[in-house]
DNA sequence: TTCTTTGTTCAAAATTTCCGAACTTTTGAA
DNA sequence: TTCAAAAGTTCGGAAATTTTGAACAAAGAA
């Protein structure tokens, strides 16, 4: 298996990066694995998607992510860590990836809202 | 024609945000109009490209820019005028065009500097 | 009216994404 | 060792999205 790619930050465009955070799935697991103490392995990340995926397409997300510079992936025996690579990639835009997870947190807070009420009230 | 859909902020997945800012033409064409003190029409804004794109091309950048809620498009005669939303935006999202824009801004300065300096020096 | 300018819509071509099947690598059990 | 299971990757075709030229629509000027 060819070794993993992992870009500087600086040799990715700012485009990739917010491309790679505009999938809803990719969105939701950068931000848990942001959230995360310790690594986690793909398969047991994809348990916070809301709609499950092939593993393919799993292993396909995690690449998009890796190649835009935002977390970086180690394999441990047979499975594969991921760790979010956000100081780096503060230090060539700040305040950016801080932004972005900010914002997924408000957005799951209000459809947290509209769910348990339901029609305005 | 039909008129312009307009959706509220808090209707917009921050998803379809950060898909809007992830081609290189629109988020150029965004962040040069967040800039401009006056309203630009569409054909005037396709001059800060840096490839020429097809006229059709150009009218679904600025759909896929007005359906994510980024800016506001009213007819002014024969023209399109477009201002960018940044305050509706911003309270929802606090910090988060803010940073893109900053960002983009940083990418561009980097390009440069890589230009005038074209190989290590 | 007729022409020009600006932008939209439509349908087909080009590109990208998703998925199932086959494959690789590593671990652990027999 | 040998075999099987687990975790991901790769590949090829199907599905979805994007790009584009041509035709169309709307407003203003001649």
């Amino acid at each position: 298996m060819r070794p993993l790619f992992h870009p500087e930050i600086a040799e990715v465009p700012l485009e990739a990066i917010l491309h790679a955070l505009s999938d809803p799935a990719r969105v939701t697991l950068f931000v848990d694995i942001v959230g995360r103490e310790c690594s986690q392995n793909c398969s047991t990340l994809q348990a916070v998607l809301e709609k499950p995926i092939a593993k393919s397409t799993l292993s396909q997300h995690f690449k998009v992510l890796r190649e835009a510079g935002l977390i970086r992936s180690e394999r441990r025996g047979v499975e594969m860590l991921n760790t979010a690579r956000c100081a780096e990639v503060e230090a060539r835009y700040p305040g950016l990836l801080a932004a972005i997870v900010k914002a997924h947190s408000i957005q799951r807070q209000a459809e947290a809202e509209k769910t348990s009420r339901p029609a305005g009230s």
